[in-house]
RNA sequence: GGCCCGUUCGUCUAGGGGUUAGGACGCCAGGUUUUCAUCCUGGUAACAGGGGUUCGAUUCCCCUACGGGCUACCA
């Protein structure tokens, strides 16, 4: 590859970027980097009707939040631009124009009424309404009336589209990178619209106008678009231009398998299918994933890098990516793989990092310490997918037990448990170095001096310092509670618990 | 309906003319932790069907079935 790669990613801010649209810029983005070139990002805003406000800004929080920025799009300072559609109106026209010149493309004139009547009517019969050289010359536009009756139309202000003619016997060959050649007859084609009534551009014209523009080497885009190839290569050939690599990426299926991943889904599912919140519905940002796993989990879908590993960084993802690992079959969307993914890269973050999600209980001051804090986290972070999981993981290391978990009194406090629950405190009083391992000896000496059996006193122990038996290994658990802690504990639960 | 794309364990997938068809998630069992979770070990489970080509097809070709996408003055 010689050629400088260029690449863009162009949504279109007619809501928020789902997983499936980050999946699209993460690849873009992978391949950018894979081969030191740019990734451009374009907003394709020529649909006035659809708009949203905000979605701009949320796609490109997303991107920022995701780790995968852009290097030129709106508000960089490169000379591609501007990079929303909506700004370049005056260049489609320009370009249409050249269409219509060379006889590429016709002013057609047909209102949505008669055309939806046709529709309707083929329909009807079984047959399906194609907009192209079989019927072009009983319709109303510039091909079928005289440039006379054309001129007056347009004098007059009528509305008027203006479409692609596409050729009547052709066979195309395409090539896409990830599928290999497709064929398709032309004369199936439509001749499909590329400059609306409103004076803006079609998808198809701005999107081929503005990657030649751009100088765009790879397209890379959801497999939703692979029926306007064909279109998009006569654009090409019409112009002249030089084609893009295109390479039209696996859906992102539902966790069913029926059909695209949708916001739907995620309702139904209870698992997140925006990176971040929009509105009511919650993002994988607030959900306590981490960008390190939301990358690393929708790499996966549609991609493998053919060896055994599955958790990779960025960086990694970067270096092993290629185009031509990525599938050419649809992947089912997993929720619970994500959780997995989750889990391990919770594993790899600092301690430190963690803090805040037990600093945000509002904590007394010593406990409130980051010192203490990472020290619980050290001791619950394994059990964790989420860090949100941590205060319910570890909460008795910031207050007593305030219940003893009925279930687990029944079982283990018996008649003689308060005496020997005592006998352990007595024997925690002579300890100085309350450290978990002159803990976890003299505690189990004691046990066998006395005669007694572990399922004796471990289990009520953990039960009247942790009100439940959860956690993490008890002694420990006592180390970094602290003497006093511990004995106040004791005190207490001999106080509440049946003598 | 038409056109296009696809099809390996339940899911994500590796592999590819001769393999015990490998890994991960999930699930199940055992071990560790005298707890719960984690973790470790093991187990469960797949080449859609039919024709070719071939000494030999899961792998190559064709057909069928099934699945998906598109079929707008939406992207």
């Amino acid at each position: 590859m010689t050629e400088k790669v260029r690449v863009r990613f162009a949504p279109s801010p007619t809501g928020p970027l789902h997983i499936g649209g980050v999946r699209t810029a993460l690849f873009n983005y992978l391949f950018a980097r894979k081969h030191k070139g740019t990734f451009v990002l374009r907003i394709e805003d020529t649909d006035q009707n659809r708009y949203v406000p905000g979605t701009e800004a949320y796609i490109k929080e997303a991107l920022l939040w995701c780790g995968i920025p852009y290097d030129e799009g709106p508000d960089t300072p490169f000379t591609y631009g501007p990079y929303r559609q909506s700004e370049r109106k005056t260049i489609y026209q320009k370009y249409v124009q050249i269409l219509l010149d060379s006889g590429h493309a016709y002013y057609a004139f047909d209102t949505t009424e008669t055309l939806d009547f046709h529709r309707k009517d083929h329909e009807a019969k079984g047959k399906t309404f194609i907009y192209n050289w079989h019927n072009r010359l009983k319709l109303t536009n510039s091909l079928s009336l005289s440039p006379q009756q054309v001129q007056e139309k347009l004098a007059a202000k009528e509305d008027y589209v203006i479409r692609f003619k596409s050729p009547m016997n052709t066979t195309l060959i395409l090539k896409d990178a990830i599928r290999g050649e497709i064929t398709i007859e032309s004369a199936l084609l439509d001749d499909k619209i590329l400059f609306k009534s409103d004076g803006m551009p079609t998808y198809h014209l701005a999107n081929v106008v503005d990657d030649h523009l751009m100088e765009i080497s790879h397209v890379i885009r959801g497999e939703e678009w692979l029926p306007s190839l064909a279109l998009h290569h006569l654009l090409y050939d019409a112009f002249g231009w030089k084609k893009p690599v295109f390479a039209h990426l696996p859906l992102i299926l539902k966790p069913t398998g029926q059909g695209k991943l949708s916001k739907r889904d995620s309702e139904k599912g209870g698992f997140p299918i925006f990176p971040l919140t929009w509105n009511t519905a919650k993002g994988y940002r607030e959900a306590g994933y981490f960008p390190e796993a939301v990358i690393n989990f929708l790499a996966f879908l549609g991609w493998n890098p053919g060896t055994e590993q599955e958790v990779f960084s960025l960086a990694d993802l970067v270096e092993t990516f290629s185009l031509e690992r990525v599938h050419k079959s649809g992947a089912r969307f997993d929720p619970e793989k994500t959780k997995w993914y989750n889990h391990k890269w919770l594993q790899q973050q600092p301690n430190s990092t963690l803090i805040p999600y037990l600093k945000e209980k509002n904590l007394p001051k010593p406990l409130s310490d980051d010192a203490y804090l990472e020290q619980v986290i050290s001791l619950i972070k394994e059990r964790a997918n989420f860090p949100q999981e941590l205060w319910g993981l570890g909460d008795y290391f910031f207050h007593p037990p305030k219940t003893y978990l009925e279930k687990a009194v029944q079982k283990h406090w018996k008649e003689d448990t308060p005496e020997i629950i005592h006998r352990v405190s007595l024997q925690l009083k002579e300890i100085n170095d309350f450290s978990s391992t002159i803990l976890a000896t003299t505690i189990k000496s004691w046990i066998q001096k006395a005669s007694l059996s572990f399922g004796k006193v471990m289990p009520p122990l953990r039960l009247v310092i942790v009100g439940e038996l959860k956690g993490p290994d008890l002694f420990a658990i006592m180390e970094t509670l602290g003497k006093k802690e511990c004995i106040s504990r004791i005190t207490t639960a001999l106080d509440t618990l049946p003598k």
